[in-house]
DNA sequence: GCAGTTTTGTGAAATATTTCACAGGAGCGA
DNA sequence: TCGCTCCTGTGAAATATTTCACAAAACTGC
């Protein structure tokens, strides 16, 4: 099966976003048009990389389309737990870790870490918080295979390495830095200020058409 | 001036981010290269868009190049002061609000929203929490442009659509949902979740090269 | 069951983007 | 200054992506 161009992979991650909470039976390509923004052709497209086939002339069977996409791009389902931690305990860090993003999720954080010794012990939560000299073996040892990196940018590099270093396979990035990993490491940059910035950038190109 | 291409505009900023925070004076496409995964004949496509021309040989100069991109992409400078929101001051947004993120950039946070009225009076800032009830017209008078918006997932479109009826213009949408919003506003999904499942799509596509 | 309407799935055409490859400018060491 | 090297800037070629457009499939109302 040819593989997806990461342009088609990111809508797809988005339907399947969409579709997760879609309250709907059936869907057709106008209403996802509507809802997200991409044209409709384009979505048919997409999905047809999936192999799926079973948009009947009415529209999809939501359920079904989810299932597919998820398939497709190998998305991790409810009922399955792969491992996370998170690395940096700030503001930001601890906030993320206690906020239960992850808890209906097939995204389980099973560590957190910092450097700062006060941060380890003053913080709590429901798995194990660590000290970052042990990222190198508990990362391993817990089979973590992502990393939510919240430290100050300053460290943001020496961080990013040291994940990858401990097996780190993907990092959703929230610092300003730009991350320079090993190749097989995925990074997600998804720092507000960078996201702030490309909304900057495409407005003005909006206007300027 | 031709419109620059989403592709281009986003590697752009990434770029600016890179030149931000390089200590050199002098940078190449090359070691652009090594630094954020992109080909380097693409590096020189992308700054050629920007009309920028000062690359002689041997490398840009880091701080004229990032002037070029900014100037080009119409990124704020760190002067200027552009005012945005937070929606939702649940744990996240507390945190985005507290942790300084945006303090030496040139976004400044001047307002944050909750509908729970505890949250507003409990949290403290350095700019006001209103009642969400108060978006409407606090917005305008603020010239707020731009929202984070970290509120609860079911929350998610209805405060989306109240921040674009106030007028916002960008929005970086930390929630898992999938925001319709009206032609004009431009939207940044920075979800954790959508994240995740966007390295681990990235992951099976490179595996399966 | 039939005519009308809607929507999918998909080749083919139209665009856009990326890669290639190389001329030419600039630094460097002797 | 010369010869060597390194790097940019950019047409042209190679790919890739997006849009178009339409046959075929399935509901709807009568």
């Amino acid at each position: 099966m040819a593989k997806i161009p990461e342009a088609s992979r990111r809508r797809l991650t988005l339907l399947a976003a969409l579709l997760a909470s879609y309250k709907g039976e059936k869907i057709t390509s106008i209403q996802m048009q509507k809802m997200t923004g991409i044209e409709r052709a384009l979505i048919r497209k997409d999905i047809s990389l999936t192999g799926f086939n079973g948009g009947v002339s009415n529209g999809y069977g939501a359920a079904d389309l989810l299932a597919a996409i998820q398939g497709r791009l190998g998305l991790p389902l409810a009922g399955q737990k792969r491992f996370c931690c998170i690395a940096g305990l700030g503001k930001l860090g601890a906030a993320l870790m206690q906020c239960g993003i992850f808890d209906e999720s097939p995204f389980k954080i099973v560590a957190g870490f910092d450097s700062r010794v006060n941060r380890t012990e003053v913080l709590s939560a429901d798995f194990p918080l660590y000290p970052a000299a042990k990222m190198e073996t508990v990362i391993p040892e817990s089979k973590i295979e992502f990393a939510i990196l919240a430290v100050e940018d300053d460290q943001a590099r020496l961080m990013a390495d040291r994940l990858a270093t401990s097996g780190v396979k993907g990092i959703v990035n929230f610092t300003g830095q730009v991350l320079e990993v090993p190749a097989g490491v995925v990074v997600e940059n998804v720092s507000p200020l960078l996201a702030l910035n490309n909304i900057v950038a495409a407005m003005q190109s909006n206007a300027s058409r």
